[in-house]
Formats: C-alpha cells, structure tokens, sequence
DNA sequence: ATGTGCAGCATTGTATACAAGATCGTATCC
DNA sequence: GGATACGATCTTGTATACAATGCTGCACAT
C-alpha cells in the first residue's frame, strides 16, 4: 500500500508492466482472479488507473475480461498454444536471419550478459526468472533485426508463450538448457544467417515438442468456471 | 448526438469500432486530434469509454497517444510503413498456403461476395469503402487458414496499411485492381498452395511498390506539429 | 436432503468531479 | 516592432460516486 512512489509517468503502464513481470515468471497463475480494487490497493492507484491496465494485458492476451464479472489471468488452450507457436515459427526463423546481418559486437555482448544471467538465475534456484530471461533473448534478437513491429509481435507472443509453458511443460527437469541459445549466438557472432535461420527454427520446434498438447482442457480451472460456459 | 440507442454491450467497443470504420475508410484523416468530449458526445457517451476505446486503437497503432496532449489518428512513418510490408511479407504468404489447403466452397462464395462488393463500391465512387473491402480479402483469407492469432496480426497490420496507403499512395488512378484477388480466389477455389503462396507474395510486392517511400516526412502535418517536436 | 427463491454483499460499468498540465492570447518590457 | 512572461481557457489524468450486474448464503418448501 505504498507503491505509490515510483507510479508516475503514465502509471497504468506500470502497474501493466507489473503484472505482465509476475506472469512471466510464473508468480501469477493462469486463471487467477485479478480484482480492481485490490490491484489497486496494492499498487497505490485508483481502479480508473487499474483498469486501464487491465485492458492493455487483455489487449496482449495475458488477461482474459469477462463482462461483469473480472479479469482473469489467461488461460491458453492448446489450440491457442499451437496458434501462437505456428505464428512464432512464421516470424522468428526469417528475423533471426535478418539479425544475423546486421549484428554489432555490442549486440553480442548483451546476448551474452542475458545468457549469463539466465545460467544464474538457474543456478540460484528462480526458474520463473530464467524462463523470463529466456524470453528476452529472442526478443533481443528480434530487436537487432531492427523491425519495431514485428518485434512487438514476438514480444506478444513471447509472453503468452510464458501462460502456454505454465500450463502445458511437460518435462519439469531440464529447463530449456539454453545450448540452443548460445548456438543462435554465435551464429549471429559469425554473420551466418542460414544457420540463425535453421537454429531458431529448430530452437522453436524443439519447445514446442516439449510441450505436452494432447487436449487436456487447459488445465482444472477455477473449478466454478468449468461450468459455467458452455 | 443521438446514437446512445447503440452503444449498449461492448460501448467502449462500438466506439472504437466506428472510429476504425472511420479511419479505415479515410473518412479520418493521419493527425487528426480526437478530443475525448468531442468524441464522447458525438456517440452519446462519456470520457470514460471514449478513452478505453482509444486505448484500444492506440494499441492497435491506429492513434498515437501523447500524455497530456491527447490521441491523434497515426501517422505512420515510411519506416513504419516498409515494416509493416514486412511483416505482411512474411505472414500472409504461408498463410494463403494453408488458406488454399482447407478452403470450402462456401469459403470461396463469400470470398466471391468480397470483390463484388468490393467493384460495387469502385463504380459507386467510394474509393474509401473499396480500400475497406480490400483490407477485409486478406483477413477473410487469413480466418479461411484457420489461426486466429495469425489472423489478428494481420488484421492489425491491414489497418495499418489502411494509414499507410492514405499517406503514401503514389499513383492515385488505378485503385488496387483487383485483379490479383480474383486470381488469388481461384488458387484458393482449385486447392492450389504454391500458386496461392506465389500470388500473395506477389500482390504484397505490388502494393508495396505503388507506393511513395521516399522519406518524405509523413506528410504536412497538423501544421502545428510539424514543428513542436524537434 | 435436495432444490428453489430471495436478500445482502461484492464487483464491475459508467459518469462526474476535481486536479494537473498544456495551449493560446494578451500585455509588458526592451 | 519583436520577444518574453503571465494568466485565462481548454484538455487530459486520476479519483470517487453511483448504478447495474453477478455472486453467495440462508431460508423455506417439497
């Protein structure tokens, strides 16, 4: 209840940037019940401030509104998970090429510190965090791409890729050993964008297989609204 | 002043509906203010909503937000305007490919409908809902691929294009003959995916090419802000 | 005991009120 | 005469109030 500091300069982007953090890292789960005013409470802000939030994440389709009744953490069928890694696949491949053209050693650099960073946050024990960074590394790659737009898209689906991995990861073990990344890596290091082309390719199929999508309906749901739809 | 009578389910909605309508169809013009009272009172609504539904278009770039100093129909950049080329260019191919993989002859009567409509409109002299028309081919074409996230990529970036073509279309003569999308119908209608992936393609680097990309800045702007920014 | 109806509560949808910032015109100074 | 500073006005940002909707639990009937 004392947040309320650092919420200037366009505050519901904050809050939004917030939620959006505990979703990646899993500290919010798919279906969870996100209630205005205490959103609100939390963050020192007014439910007008809250709202816009929300609607923002409903926007990237981390949330899901529900008329009269709330905003809810996304829950993303299996449909839904093949959709946004088929969109992943159409997108990434060709931007890790284009990447791969243009990379600065700067570039590299940062890949690097975010690949460090990864390996810590495993180390440390805070998966949700790795898997955050894990993210940002392809959207890093998609940033040196230079093409703000499909960038954003990758971040969108970056994120709901985070709800698809909570609710469908099938081996909890090796969390994404990130050989995968450092191969991208150096792919871009030595300006070879047929090999960033495949690597990401394969790097995508290879999450995506990791994925148990058999329809399981997404998962036990908030046990009320099993049945309340249909 | 008197719509109020629609703006019931979804108002927020409805307004950000018929401000896409307007602008889609260049009814709205790139660097128009939109003041919220204006707005609100023209749908018979309050800021409230008139702001949520410029939120929405804001995310979907059809009007720039700047704090403080209110929305203003896009004006896309003709960086921006290649990038979304780019993105179309690597999204909508492959989805014709799929398109043309499961399209039912009823898929094919409203693709039908579309350009008749859409050469109605033309010989009508409304070369606004034409535009509109056309933008709507490719998203039917995309919700024909069966991909929803897909399909919303592109339906943003039709809007865009939307923009894009009131800012940058070159030769204001022959408007988007649309000769390629009889052409892409039939690729579609004899289950064709090469030809269907070779046609949008090819239709994409059409529409790309009739433009004027010269980095003129966008576009004598609202006069005002031409010269507030550096 | 199970199902139904109603009442009270909790939560969201919308409008309005007030505060903060930006714009524009005017007056003043040089 | 031109530039600058200031104030009036307009617009947006945020909070709050009220209305409408949905939810929960108890009473009551079967």
């Amino acid at each position: 209840m004392d947040d309320a500091r650092l919420a200037m300069e366009g505050s519901s982007e904050t809050v939004a940037g917030r939620l959006a953090l505990a979703i990646h890292e899993h500290r919010l789960a798919p279906g969870t019940k996100l209630v205005e005013d205490d959103v609100g409470e939390i963050f020192g802000v007014s439910r007008t401030v809250v709202r816009a939030a929300l609607q923002k994440l409903a926007h990237d389709q981390l949330v899901t509104l529900q008329r009269n009744r709330g905003a809810f953490v996304a829950q993303p069928t299996s449909r839904e998970a093949r959709e946004v890694f088929e969109a992943r696949s159409l997108l990434e491949p060709r931007t890790a090429r284009s990447a791969a053209e243009r990379t600065t050693p700067a570039d590299i650099a940062r890949l690097q510190a975010h690949i460090d960073q990864e390996h810590a946050a495993l180390h440390a024990g805070d998966p949700g965090r790795a898997l955050r960074l894990s993210g940002l590394f392809h959207i890093e790659i998609a940033r040196i791409a230079d093409q703000d737009t499909i960038c954003g898209f990758i971040t969108q689906l970056v994120a709901r890729s985070s709800l698809i991995i909570a609710l469908y990861w099938q081996r909890r073990n090796a969390l994404c050993e990130s050989h995968a990344h450092e191969a991208l890596m150096r792919a871009l290091a030595d300006t070879d964008p047929d090999a960033a082309e495949q690597l990401m390719k394969g790097h995508l199929l290879d999450l995506v297989t990791s994925l148990d999508l058999r329809n399981l309906p997404a998962a036990p749901r908030t046990l009320r609204d099993a049945l309340d739809r249909p």
